[in-house]
DNA sequence: TCTGGGGTCCTAGGACCC
DNA sequence: TCTGGGGTCCTAGGACCC
């Protein structure tokens, strides 16, 4: 008997928070919609029974866009971007505030109507995840001509089943890998279904810019174009020996593998959370001094932030730590192991004030954030033996 | 018009231990 | 003085992702 061939699948919500938002206001369908920023633009009720919405125009502040409609996108708006530079490109665009509750909400519902039909799943956060559908029933069967019809009417009635739950639509990518998966899911994105096979890697993927496989970013993908090397066919046709000449042997190594659509990553069911942190860019930039009253009390509210995360979740941690940011945008972290694990509020407050006491403070800062790090759980916290 | 918040993983040097 | 070799922990920074 042959060993099944191995499938996994990529699925990615569309433009999740936005198309949640317009199943709360669909009067938006259609329009530039931006998802972001403060909570001082929730939509207000007119007494006639419509609704007035913030728009784009005139925001100040230094929110950021979280995610756009298509209907934005079209206009140069995309997630990351700056809202004042949006709200150049996109003025009449709808401002809303973002609400994680009800995407969180949103996010186990879509994950469970995938889990109805095919329950080994990875959570890869509140809009996207990976599936492993090789032991699907019915995921290895042919259907009339379609060599992998079976998989493709899996995919399709996982499709259907998250429509059908949420109202939302996703797209997904079918292939041997995660790696090729994730890439795969954005080919045919919004509402989309790309099923491909290593006999596909040449023509479907090798084109693509190399900033499209996960893991090359904004520097390494830089890097790649400054030698010439563009596309993923591009750093797949170099020799393994010159990449690693380039990125050094770990790196490199994957580099080669990855443009070469290999990956043999596990789809993981279960992760255990490795650290914990709240932080928080200020409306204005503080100085340590000047601003001092008002600097400790957001430092002892990020602290019960953290512990309050902790303590709601069962954990506890060795690894305290601040982060700051500074007028110029540079970033410093300090931390320290504590001998008991804790999550504490307290004791994370002071733990967190004593790395703070090793940071140069004569720039202004823009952020602050307090992180606990190797976590344990609470309840494996044994009481001290005698 | 400067660039959010919450994460993971990797690297690298020094301390410390055997 | 002329100094191995590993292993692990701690700390800082950085790349990357959603």
């Amino acid at each position: 008997m042959n060993a099944p061939r191995r499938w996994i699948a990529h699925l990615d919500m569309d433009a999740f928070y936005a198309s949640v938002e317009l199943l709360r206001y669909p009067e938006l369908k259609g329009q530039p919609v931006v998802i972001g920023g403060g909570r001082r633009h929730q939509p207000e009720l007119l007494p006639d029974g419509t609704r007035r919405f913030a728009r784009l125009a005139g925001y100040a502040g230094r929110g950021v866009v979280t995610t756009a409609t298509y209907a934005a996108r079209d206009h140069g708006v995309h997630s990351g971007m700056g809202l004042m530079k949006a709200a150049v490109r996109a003025p009449e665009a709808v401002l809303l505030p973002t609400d994680f509750e009800q995407y969180r909400l949103y996010s186990r519902r879509f994950k469970a109507a995938v889990a109805e039909l095919a329950p080994v799943i990875e959570d890869r956060g509140i809009d996207e995840i990976y599936i492993d559908l090789t032991d699907v029933p019915g995921a290895q069967e042919p259907l009339g001509h379609d060599p992998h019809g079976g998989v493709r009417a899996l995919a399709l009635e996982i499709k259907n089943n998250v429509r059908s739950a949420t109202g939302l639509t996703c797209s997904i990518g079918v292939t041997p890998n995660k790696l090729l998966s994730k890439i795969a899911s954005e080919l045919d994105k919004p509402d989309g279904l790309a099923l491909l096979t290593e006999a596909d890697i040449a023509t479907r993927i090798w084109p693509l810019p190399v900033r499209s496989i996960n893991g090359i970013g904004p520097k390494a993908g830089a890097r790649l174009m400054a030698l010439g090397w563009k596309t993923i066919g591009d750093v797949a046709a170099q020799p393994r020996a010159l990449l690693l000449e380039h990125f050094g042997r770990s790196y490199g190594a994957w580099l080669h593998e990855a443009s070469h659509g290999r990956d043999d990553r596990l789809v993981v069911t279960h992760s255990e959370p490795v650290s914990m942190s709240r932080e928080t860019t200020f409306e204005r930039d503080l100085h340590a001094k000047r601003d001092r009253a008002e600097l400790t009390t957001i430092f002892t509210r990020l602290a019960e932030q953290v512990a309050g995360d902790l303590q709601r979740k069962g954990y506890v941690g060795r690894t305290i730590g601040i982060k700051l940011r500074f007028d110029d945008f540079k970033t410093v972290t300090r931390d320290m192991t504590v001998e008991t694990p804790t999550a504490d509020a307290s004791a994370i407050r002071l733990a967190a004030g004593l790395c703070l006491k090793r940071v140069d403070l004569s720039r202004r800062l823009r952020l602050l954030g307090v992180r606990v790090g190797t976590l344990q759980r609470a309840a494996l916290l044994s009481s001290a033996p005698p």
